[in-house]
Order: structure tokens, then C-alpha cells, then sequence
DNA sequence: CAAAGGCATGTTATCGATACCAAATCAACA
DNA sequence: TGTTGATTTGGTATCGATAACATGCCTTTG
């Protein structure tokens, strides 16, 4: 029977498959049909339903279709914040993979609370999506709840969390902060200081302190010299603030690490301003590699992540677990890797 | 009756609104209102719920929700990417301003190509977003179509299109890159050259040059300095190559402005990699404001622009239009606001 | 030439929620 | 105590598409 919009040719509406199918003289179902590729239409048909598709201005309803193929085609994926350059590149390596799978992206940025990352899953969960990518391992019981009751895979990222949910991509910051460390200090280096946020809102964050406390522990070098400074993620200027005070309170320090690139970043100008030269007075080092500490002058030392590959490699995890559907994989850990990159700042 | 998967309590499987209403023992719609904050539930019966909720962990399914309310609670942005802060900064203002109205956003980027914003585009537009954010004027004429026919408010920002789909927020790039001259030239800079990508792909871009133009033949100043390099959105390191070029061919230059404080900053680090004194040698401006120009040292002159503010004002229009449903809004332009800020680098 | 099989297309029954209207319950008051 | 009006709850149809099965046509082959 012919549905009433399709008998008001008057009245302006968006036009559904029916009209389609209407106009083109076939049945929804042809239609349906003709536009998911890789279905049997003879030529003939798809060419007048696709006539009818152009002349109407058709576009397919996803949410009705995915109703009833019980396949919504969204991907979750959550990051701390989207403004942070190495975020915005994991985003894009997830997003880059996905395009070809036609599968779409659900993004979120907690802030970093798990709070507002409870919120989000939740949020997210209700779009139904195939699959989730999380940044870090520390989540709300809650927020564990949900995504287990929720039978979809699982991808924490950025970290090797102590007790994963499902599936990993990532790394040990504690281990490349260490190697950082273990790197300056065969150079030479012996005053080792840190420049961190105040609290352990970013988990990376502490455990990259983690991982500088231990390395200088285990190399039997002086110890103490941390300065925590704003709440992460710590800006540029707050790196440059937290410079200061670590050369009041130390002022023999030889090396300063900082949590990331930018705090690092300003680190570095707030010494060139000072008209202390690095690395003659002092060395600097970051985590991360930006873009801004491989040009800037002096470049900074840092440690080099795999950013757009991390987001690659979740992405493509969650593809293979989604796409292999019945014989569910089992938890798989894919190592991503660091390196130390050496510049003029140290 | 009751349904299959309610009648199988052994068998796994996420539970929909039915198990709740059977497990509370009244129907679904009662479920569904009391889901949904703002309609009448008696304490009681809400409880009851509740606790069903909470024992089947049941997550609302909105895909099916907005299939029968017509309402998908989904508003989709376009940005040319999402790894350059400034855009990143719009994303944050758009979903912040969302996060109040339950609206969720469906985020894309273009690279910068009219072709991807037209894919993107159908890709959102199958979702059925109840408003489109878009960046920049220019469009493909299938993507206009596409955005008529789907009868949504559509938000253009970042630029004063000539021909605008919609509502628009934004400002002229070709008025701040002329106002950016003009302060500079004021202060006695008299050789001006300009740095650029190679094509056009970039409309702010290609509007900031032209605005570079326009402003100097004003004034009368020596025109011709114009060096493209690279394809938009240049990076950092191509803005310390282009800066070479530039001296190179104009050894006279006074001042450089470029496209970006990315190309800008590369060509400060580049120009002091290679012992020269900025400003005094030659001074350098940027636009954008981005947060590396104003913790370099020395810090560099830009235009800031009110990224986060843009994408603020962009959702804000869309909730209201979206709000004021029957009584259509007309077309509005929001101007927002732009300012020179000099530093040392002029 | 009839039977078998392949391909194109149609029919019907959902998917999981909500809109709309009807019914039931409750409180208040004459 | 009966009536009125407000509030809470339920029944049914439907949103727009697709899965699953059914049908019909055409080609192939013994």
C-alpha cells in the first residue's frame, strides 16, 4: 500500500525508501538493495533506482537500518582531550583505519577524569556502538560494569594496564620514562630533576614520574628533585613556571625532565629568556615529540611515541575482534614502541 | 506477551526495554518515561525501575528511541583536522556547548579537500544530525545540495562565505590579515613578504593571502614578496624552508608573515638556527594565536582569533534554531572578534 | 524437452523504542 | 458518598530500514 507521504507529492519531507522504491517501480527491498554494495541488482534496476535516488535527494536512514540489521556501524573511542596534539593524532590513526571499513567514529574526551569518562561510555553505549577505544587502564567500577554487560571489544590504549578489560595497545610509560633517564644518564648527566602535575588525574603522567623516581634509584643518583606543578595536563607556561621553581629550590640541577613536550617546551624558553644556555647550564628533556620539539631551537630531547599508530593498531584490533564475530579472540597486548630521541637540549 | 529473550533467563543477551518493564512489572512506555527526565513517574514505580535497571544493567537503546521520536539527538561537525589546535579548540567549544543539551556530536575531518567535507557529509547526513557545523564557504555542489534537501539548520564558521548555506559564524580572514599588515606597517615595517601553502585548498588561507595583497597595495608598500610552499596546512618545518626561500630571493625583507604561528614558528626557530636576530634582522608574524607563539621566546606577533568562542557561538545558533523548531529562524550572521597581539618577534 | 539450478526480485516480520490516545487510579470537595 | 479533575499507567501503531524466506524467470544440460 502506498504510505502517505509518498501519496502527498505536495508536501515537502524527507524522502524515505519507500519513495524511492515508489518512484524507481520496485520494492523497498531493491532498493535497500542497490545501495549496499556488494548485492546482486541487475543492472538495468539499480540505474533506475539510482535515477530516483538523484531526483529525490535521497539518503539512506542509518538508525532505521541499523535497527534492524542489529549493526549500528559506530566505533567509541575516548580520549583524554582532543587539544592535545598526541590525542589528536591517536583520533586520527583510529579514524584513518576505520574509513575503510565504513564503520564511523563515536569521539568523547574525558578531561581527564574518569568521572566525566563514566558519563561518556555510558552515553556511548547507548549509540550501541561495535566497539570501544579507551585511553589508560583507570576507570570508575562503574564504567567497568557497563562496558562488560555491554559484550562489545574493548581497547584501552596509551598504557599496559595492571588488569585490562580486553584487548591492549600500548606502552609502558614508566619503562620509556626510565630508558630517558638511563640514556641522559650515560651521557653523563648526574642532577636529575622532574617537572610533573600536581595530581595523579593523569595516570600516564604518574607513572612516567614512576618510572624517573626508579630509574634514578637504580642508578644510585641523587634524589628528591620533583617539582609538581598545575593540574594536568600541564601547559607550556606551567612548565615555565615549574622551571623556576625547580632552579630555586635546586639550583645545581643538571637535567630536568618534564611529563610532555610542552611543559618541556616551555621549560626551554623560560631558560632562554633567563639567558641560561641549554644545554651548557642545563639540559631539558620531554616526552612525547612534538612537533615543536623537534623545530624548535634548541630541539629537545624526548621520547618519541607512536602516537597514530597506537590509534591504528586499537582501531584495526577492534576491526579484526568485530569482523571474526563467533570465535571471539581471545585478549591479545600489542606492544607499541618508544624511542629515545637525542637533540641539542641535553 | 512476553518476548523470546525475556522467556530465556539462561541465555545471554543485552536486555532491552521489555526485560526491564517485565522485571518492574509494568509496561515499557512507563520504562521509557521513567527514563527520560521531565515526565510524570510515581516515586515508587521509578524506583522499581531503577532497580531493574540496575540489576540487568540495562543501557538505553537510542538508535531505536530516535527512530520513533524523529529525533536522533546527534549534531555533526566538519573540520579541515583535528590534529591543528585551532580547530581542535573549535571542537572543544562545540561539544562543550553541547554537553548541557544531551546532544551528541558526530565529528569528521575534511584534510582540507572540498571531495572528503562532500563524503563526510552523506556519511553524517545518514545519521540524521539535527544540524551541521561546517567550516569555510566553500562546498561542492552536490554537498549543497545534499545539506537543502536535508531541511537541517547548517552553521558555516570560520569565514564570511560570499554565499552563504545557512547561518554563519565566523570572521573575514582577508579584514585580519590586512588589520595585521597595517599594524606592522605603522610601526615602520615597510618590506613586507608573505608565506603561504601552494594551493588554494585552504579558502582561509588563500583569504588571508589575498588580504596580505590587498592591504599593502593600499599602502603603497613594495608588493611581490609572496613565497608558497607546501601543501595546506604547512608545518612548522616547511615554514623554516620557506622563510630560506624567502631570504633568499629577497634578502631585503623586513618582515614575514605567514599563513600560520606553526609556519611562523618554524621560521623564528629557522632564522635562529641560522644566528640571525628577530626582530632586528627581520621580524616575524603569524595567525592563529596558537599557544606555542606566546611561550617561544621570543614570542611571537599574531592575530588571535576566538577559536573556542567560534565553536561556542556555532552550537549555541544550532540549539537555538534547532529549539524554535516551527518558527524557522532566518539567516543570522555572528561576527566574531579577531585582534592583533604583538610581541617581540616584530 | 523437462528438470535443475542460479539469479533477480518481492513479501512479511521484525529490530527497540516512543507518540498518541485510552483507561485506571487517586485526591479533593460539594 | 458521588463527582470532578489531575495524575499515573497501559495498549497499539509506527518510525525506516533489513533479514529471512518465497517466488518467478531464465539459462543450462542430460
Amino acid at each position: 500500500m502506498a504510505k502517505a507521504a509518498a501519496s502527498r507529492p505536495g508536501e515537502s519531507h524527507t524522502p524515505t525508501m519507500v519513495d524511492v522504491a515508489l518512484r524507481a517501480g520496485v520494492s523497498t527491498m531493491t532498493v535497500s538493495r542497490a545501495l549496499k554494495e556488494g548485492s546482486r541488482v541487475s543492472k538495468a534496476t539499480r540505474e533506475k533506482i539510482m535515477t530516483a535516488v538523484n531526483d529525490l535527494g535521497y539518503v539512506l536512514d542509518q538508525s532505521a537500518g541499523s535497527l534492524s540489521s542489529r549493526k549500528t556501524g559506530f566505533v567509541a573511542a575516548i580520549v583524554p582531550s582532543i587539544n592535545n596534539s598526541n590525542f589528536a593524532d591517536t583520533a586520527r590513526g583510529i579514524t584513518d583505519e576505520l574509513e575503510s571499513t565504513g564503520l564511523q567514529l563515536l569521539l568523547g574526551y574525558t578531561d581527564y577524569t574518569v568521572e566525566k569518562e563514566e558519563q561518556l561510555i555510558e552515553a556511548m553505549l547507548r549509540r550501541r556502538p561495535e566497539g570501544i577505544i579507551l585511553t589508560g587502564g583507570a576507570h570508575t567500577d562503574r564504567a567497568r560494569r557497563l562496558l562488560k554487560s555491554a559484550g562489545i571489544p574493548v581497547v584501552e590504549t596509551w598504557e599496559l594496564p595492571a588488569k585490562p578489560i580486553d584487548q591492549v595497545v600500548g606502552f609502558s610509560n614508566e619503562e620509556a620514562m626510565g630508558l630517558l633517564v638511563k640514556t641522559l644518564a650515560k651521557r653523563g648527566y648526574r642532577k636529575f630533576g622532574y617537572i610533573g602535575g600536581t595530581t595523579s588525574r593523569d595516570t600516564r603522567g604518574s607513572q612516567r614520574r614512576e618510572g624517573f623516581v626508579r630509574a634514578i634509584d637504580e642508578l644510585g643518583l641523587p634524589t628528591g628533585r620533583l617539582v609538581s606543578f598545575g593540574v594536568p595536563p600541564i601547559s607550556i607556561e606551567q612548565g615555565g613556571q615549574a622551571v623556576v621553581s625547580m632552579l630555586e629550590r635546586w639550583p645545581d640541577t643538571q637535567a630536568v625532565l618534564c611529563v610532555s613536550d610542552l611543559s618541556a617546551f616551555g621549560a626551554l624558553m623560560e631558560c632562554k629568556r633567563r639567558g641560561m644556555r641549554v644545554p651548557q647550564d642545563i639540559a631539558i628533556a620531554g616526552f612525547g615529540d612534538y612537533e615543536v620539539a623537534a623545530f624548535c631551537h634548541p630541539g629537545i630531547t624526548t621520547v618519541n611515541v607512536d602516537c597514530y599508530g597506537i590509534g591504528q593498531q586499537a582501531a584495526r584490533r577492534l576491526i579484526q575482534v568485530i569482523r571474526g564475530d563467533e570465535k571471539r579472540h581471545g585478549q591479545e597486548i600489542v606492544l607499541t614502541g618508544y624511542r629515545v630521541v637525542e637533540r641539542e637540549s641535553t
